[in-house]
DNA sequence: ACAGTTATGTTATATTATAACATAACTAAA
DNA sequence: TTTAGTTATGTTATAATATAACATAACTGT
């Protein structure tokens, strides 16, 4: 059994998230840089955006603070900066929440596994070579090739848990 | 490694798909007599029509139907039919494509890996204890802990990866 | 400076889902 | 077997999510 790959952690109560969102950014730009495609400034505020917390963020939350930056916001715009940054794997869309989460391993391809807290909301992000291997096998065992896995687990993060037993008995 | 649990199959070219509808409304009549719910005719038209093929369903399709069938129809007719049927474990909500398909294992608490082929855009329902175990075991290593687990995989299935083929060659 | 391409603006509409309250149908106890 | 309580359905309205289509603007390379 491999350790598990984290790409996006839950934070820690010393977590300074200005750093997060600095790093995405300064990747993003990196990354677009050298594969030819441009990160213009609505799409690297649409990026900050979804970066502006742990929990997904909706399409629609976004928009509302895009108008009130710039009168010509319209879903458009922001379905259409999500739909570049998913391309370019700097943003996902958690399905099961119709929300958009930042990725802070856009420069490498990779699958992920989001965990997703009911309790704070926050999704964490993995990518481990165990899960992606027993699902391969067996969908392989079916005779089946697989493109993508979406693999979305909720439940409740260890600092949530921790929280609900000392709210119930602390 | 166990052998896969395969839930409902992609179809055979030998399928005769009113067994799948019979014997899964016979089943969800049954489980609902034990459970003291009640299958009404709305419900159990409802159920019918999400097992009208392997393919999942959408909402408005079955409200399209149900309004040429009464015209009280509306989207919460549809929409609390589901409820309770997904709420019965009857029927399952694919949600990377906003539809929902039948499962013929209602009577039994599992979970659901399902395989969605892109090609004839059927869902196969799997319940692997390995893929159950391997996240699981990942998720406590990160301590977390599991409510739900939503896991679809997108692919081409055996007998349409075939075709292509002999499309292409043949 | 220009032509071609890519990105954004703008208006309209499609798709998916729920809120809220009224009526009807079942259920179990008096 | 009425009646009260509960559950299910009818009905109207609207919220939330997403895309189509075409116009304008901004970049890119020559």
């Amino acid at each position: 059994m491999r350790k598990t790959r984290v790409i996006t952690p839950f934070k820690h109560s010393t977590h300074v998230h200005q750093r997060c969102t600095d790093l995405a950014l300064s990747v993003a730009e990196e990354t677009c840089n050298s594969r030819g495609v441009r990160l213009t400034r609505l799409r690297r505020r649409v990026l900050e955006l979804v970066w502006s917390s742990h929990e997904p963020v909706k399409a629609y939350d976004i928009l509302d603070i895009l108008r009130d930056e710039h009168s010509g916001s319209a879903p458009p715009t922001v379905y259409r900066a999500l739909d570049f940054l998913q391309a370019q794997g700097m943003v996902h869309k958690i399905e099961s929440l119709n929300a958009y989460i930042g990725c802070g391993a856009s420069d490498q391809n990779h699958a992920s596994q989001f965990l997703i807290c009911r309790s704070c909301g926050a999704a964490a992000e993995m990518d481990d070579a165990d899960i992606r291997n027993v699902i391969s096998d067996k969908a392989a065992g079916l005779g089946f090739k697989i493109d993508k896995e979406i693999i979305e687990v909720k439940g409740i993060c260890s600092q949530c848990s921790d929280k609900e037993c000392s709210d119930n008995y602390g």
